[in-house]
DNA sequence: GTAATGTATGATGTTAACAATGTAGGGTTC
DNA sequence: GAACCCTACATTGTTAACATCATACATTAC
């Protein structure tokens, strides 16, 4: 039903990537080709490009011959430093094209917050996860930072592994709220500093 | 004939990319699944692989239903941040696992750091290229940051795409040199300190 | 009894045929 | 003549069959 289509692998992609996100598959699971495709449906070869994808995003860990493996979240130490540069990279693309955007990404991102925020009533945490990351996506995206959304996408999923604000939803949506208003309105100092006081 | 015989894919992944950097595909080439396929006589699967791993890793842009272009090097400013975020993950890395790296892992670097010199008196950039990112990858697994890895790598990934110490390379097998020798004698303020001026 | 080896099994790796998609060119309509 | 549509072709997306690899278990030699 959707108006652009998505391939069958970009949807099973999401698909796992979202089970991951709700913890149906916890740290240390075998995932099998075969299993998974006969959820969905679908054969095995973009079962198997979803793996490759998801294991360079971070989700997973990929082993010759044997399969692929959920990865164990960072622990605290790796989180904090991983935490860091993630802020680093986002700010660094902020500052660099805040100027540049347009009043169609801004409508993105506007977008994009509307999402976060039903996200967050319909209380499931995985669908909280995507939304939070999709947000500060477009956002990248509107300051013309397509270019390092790889790399900080990467950091990110290695994070939302352990993604809980469980029942702190309300207040995650204000922090995003917080971000959009001084983007939409021009002031990059303010959203520099709703971003520092979002990502921690 | 190798003793660790690789996968179709790993070797069509590793053939592509260095011809990605030896420049026999300039940026903004469109690269053909069967063309490339029918170049090293395999089928269309392990090179469908070779670029989703290789658009994760940075070297290509993916496009639905449209194929894959190899990627435009970063502009100057991008290149001195990304630089700057790569340093310090692997000074993170090193302070964090210095002290327990093993024996086995320093001769591993070591033979990384042979591999290195070979590369740098054959002349040939992509390999010298290929050879120091090894180099400094072994570096980080003996310090225990497997799990950064794939992070570190794409951000190195689209700095090679640029890769022109051209004629310098006796400098290049000299700063690496500088590097292993304070890694091996236990040295942690030496071997960052080495590590910084070769990552410049 | 133990260790090495052979074998069965279930997984991933690879292939080639088929389906769906996007692009470019020419033709038609206004 | 310009815009639109339609068709043909080239390319990617998907599938299912086949090949290869790794593991576990039984068997055998010692």
């Amino acid at each position: 039903m959707s108006l652009i289509p998505q391939t069958v692998r970009e949807q099973v992609t999401n698909q796992i990537r979202n089970d991951l996100l709700s913890g149906r598959f916890p740290a240390g699971t075998m995932l099998r080709e075969i299993e998974l495709a006969a959820r969905f449906g679908v054969s095995r070869g973009p079962v198997r490009d979803a793996f490759i994808q998801l294991s360079h995003e971070g989700y997973l860990a990929y082993q010759a011959n044997r399969g692929v493996m959920v990865r164990h979240p960072p622990n605290p130490k790796d989180r904090e430093f991983i935490t860091s540069v993630r802020l680093q990279i986002e700010t660094y693309v902020i500052q660099r094209g805040f100027d540049t955007k347009s009043k169609e990404s801004t409508a993105d991102v506007k977008q994009a917050l509307e999402r976060l925020h039903e996200a967050c009533q319909s209380g499931e945490a995985s669908q909280v996860a995507i939304r939070d990351i999709e947000f500060h996506q477009k956002i990248l995206v509107a300051c013309g930072g397509e270019d390092m959304v790889p790399t900080w996408r990467q950091l990110c999923s290695r994070m939302l592994l352990t993604y809980t604000r469980l029942g702190d939803y309300g207040q995650a949506y204000k922090e995003h709220v917080a971000i959009f208003e001084p983007f939409r309105d021009g002031n990059l100092k303010k959203t520099l500093a709703a971003v520092r006081a979002n990502i921690k």
